[in-house]
DNA sequence: AATGAATGAGCCTTCATTCAT
DNA sequence: GATGAATGAAGGCTCATTCAT
């Protein structure tokens, strides 16, 4: 048991301190200052263990998405025998828990500020997260609407049954500490327990879309 | 006629570099000295002529808005006596058409931008605007999905149609001036061209998603 | 007659501020802070004026350099018909008074730190600088050491002439606001009225020098 | 025998990489960091084997100051019964080996530096070596001018010859690690292989001027 | 109406130093 | 004997804002 001065836990510590206020504030509205004082050290341990906020923005975005992707994997655990309309589900569920995840539920506000307004900072890492993603999406898709379908057949598919899993908002009160007037009352926030009903809806709704892509499809041959 | 300066065309020289910066960039990262120099005055004009930048935002944001709402009306200018499903991709165009305009995109991109990292400045404003056309998605919502259906299951459809109209981003060249490093290369960016195709896609994606939900509330009953 | 507010002449009294402390104390030691407030301007007022530190210091030494060769031209204004024993010490005089001059004297400071520790900042500047008056020394000293001189005989003499100038201090009193004990207690250090006697030696003894080479030369072939 | 870590060695090797890098960067822009990364050893050993920066500094000027005077005796190992001449090329020759020894000539560097710049941390030690150098010096152009030359005649002197020793510069290439562009295309850069020539030239070059001035002082009487 | 000059608060970062191990 | 962790003071720089013109 260590008494006060253990690396590792430190440098978590601020990692976990640097998504709330990243995922808050955004990368320029962030400072070292604020960060440091919820990890509870001082204002220069960030650059002594990341050397630079970029560094830290980088470290704690790859460190957020490793364990979002560990906790929640976009299959679902679902065998590659489910059905696409299975694996379908799981994936927005999937999407879902990450937003709502009480802590790592950040992230996803962290990826939206990233694609409002880029950093720059996470131009790889972020273009391979999104192939990723998009190759498992697309290829379930591709189930669901037959060989017929074109490339842009899939990515319009793609686009309207991921953009509303990622509209979704998560509930609760602001953290602490905040001034409480940052977040606006925008709709379509909901709690982790509206999980399984929101999954519900957009998965039929999807479904459903889906299926009328696919008449079309056929019907132009 | 003046023959020097004339006031108002500063202002709005100022109101017009605003919406390309802040679009660009986010409030906190835009600077009076980039926006003066793109409307080519003094950095002190913001301050003179809007006395602070949250202002100059405000106002920028009201200028563009207004703009927006009469070069695009949400009902695209059919009367009260169109058919739902019209009425619904109406909506649906008006929306892709405001992200496709080449000036007036911006405050597409300044809403993203405040959905995920609010300023705090737009608060009453963005919710009265977002009000105001919620009202409008919502009824037309009741009228095809029936009498039956709950505010829950009209606030998930207007989710899932609004989300995919949003996720929607216009390709084109960075502004001059960009490094060209900022916008990541996100999916499913469009061209004006487009508009017609995808408002197609997503009217009707919707329209059967949609029409599921109506089927699932009358079974309910 | 200006009250306040003068961008140019607040520019000079910064550029006489830096001159003195970086020529005190080198470029990496002077701050901001030190030289703004010998100045009597606010901290940020170089950043205004020069952009940076580094620029500054640029500004600091060309405006020096130039005010330096104006008043204290290398040929003392000999015209080209002066015998060279005289063009000589008319150049030894004018290096000297360049040290003893009580403001200017300061970049012979700079130049001494820039050589033993080269911020890399004036590396073309500075270089322009020792070509222009080398290549004075040198056609004066081929006028003394005759036709047969090699450039290695005109390198060499140019160094034991060149250095001896170079090595002479200028004494007086410490800036005020020193601390007193930075400069340690060297030889060779002289004041203005000793300018005469001092360019009276390094001459004769360097003509003295240059004759004995001259032999030299002479009997090698 | 040792098995793990010898203090005195890790001492040493601390004072080599400080004398490198003090000799490079001088002693503002040397950091604990370089120093001890250079050294192999952890950042906090230059506290622990020398309690401050500035303590380890005035140590490495100690510890090479010693090593040279060893290495490179002023009297060149010449009895005091050597001519005057043949004292005067041996100091010479002894200034200009120590410029040119490959590790130690760093303390020659740091010396310009300390004279352009002092940090004031060597007042005394540097005072100390200086009378001693001056001494000998002193003396040997007592010789050289007669028992009629004043005091100044001698520091006159004294200045001319020394400060040609001084103004040599050592060739070679930058210190690993070194981004090249620190040292500028400075003249008078001489290696090991020049210092005959270089003692020669400076030697007899001096002997004129000291043969001029004494001429002039017996002229006086 | 508009501007150039100037300011001060605050940020990121560096670095010598301290402390516990 | 030596080290990794942590700190705090200080520096350069940015930027919204103010003031006098």
């Amino acid at each position: 048991m260590r008494l006060r001065k253990d690396g590792e836990a430190t440098r978590r510590r601020i990692l976990d301190a640097a998504l709330e206020v990243f995922g808050t504030k955004g990368y320029h509205d962030a400072t070292h200052a604020e960060i440091c004082a919820q990890a509870g050290v001082n204002t220069s341990a960030v650059n002594y263990h990341f050397t630079s906020k970029e560094n830290l923005y980088r470290a704690t975005w790859e460190h957020a998405a490793k364990a979002v992707e560990c906790l929640y994997p976009l299959d679902g655990g679902l065998g590659p025998d489910a059905s696409p309309a299975d694996r379908l589900r799981a994936q927005v569920r999937a999407i879902l828990d990450r937003v709502m995840d009480p802590r790592l539920g950040q992230i996803h506000n962290l990826r939206m500020m990233e694609m409002a307004n880029p950093t720059g900072f996470l131009h790889d890492v972020f273009a391979s997260w999104l192939n990723e993603h998009r190759r498992l999406t697309l290829s379930n898709l591709r189930d669901l609407l037959g060989a017929q379908a074109t490339q842009e057949d899939l990515e319009l598919c793609e686009l309207s049954v991921i953009s509303q899993c990622r509209a979704v908002h998560k509930t609760g009160p602001p953290p602490k500490g905040s001034q409480g007037t940052r977040r606006p009352s925008l709709p379509w926030r909901f709690n982790a327990a509206d999980s399984d009903r929101l999954a519900d809806h957009i998965t039929s709704f999807s479904l459903a879309g889906i299926a009328a892509v696919r008449q079309q499809i056929e019907a132009r041959s």
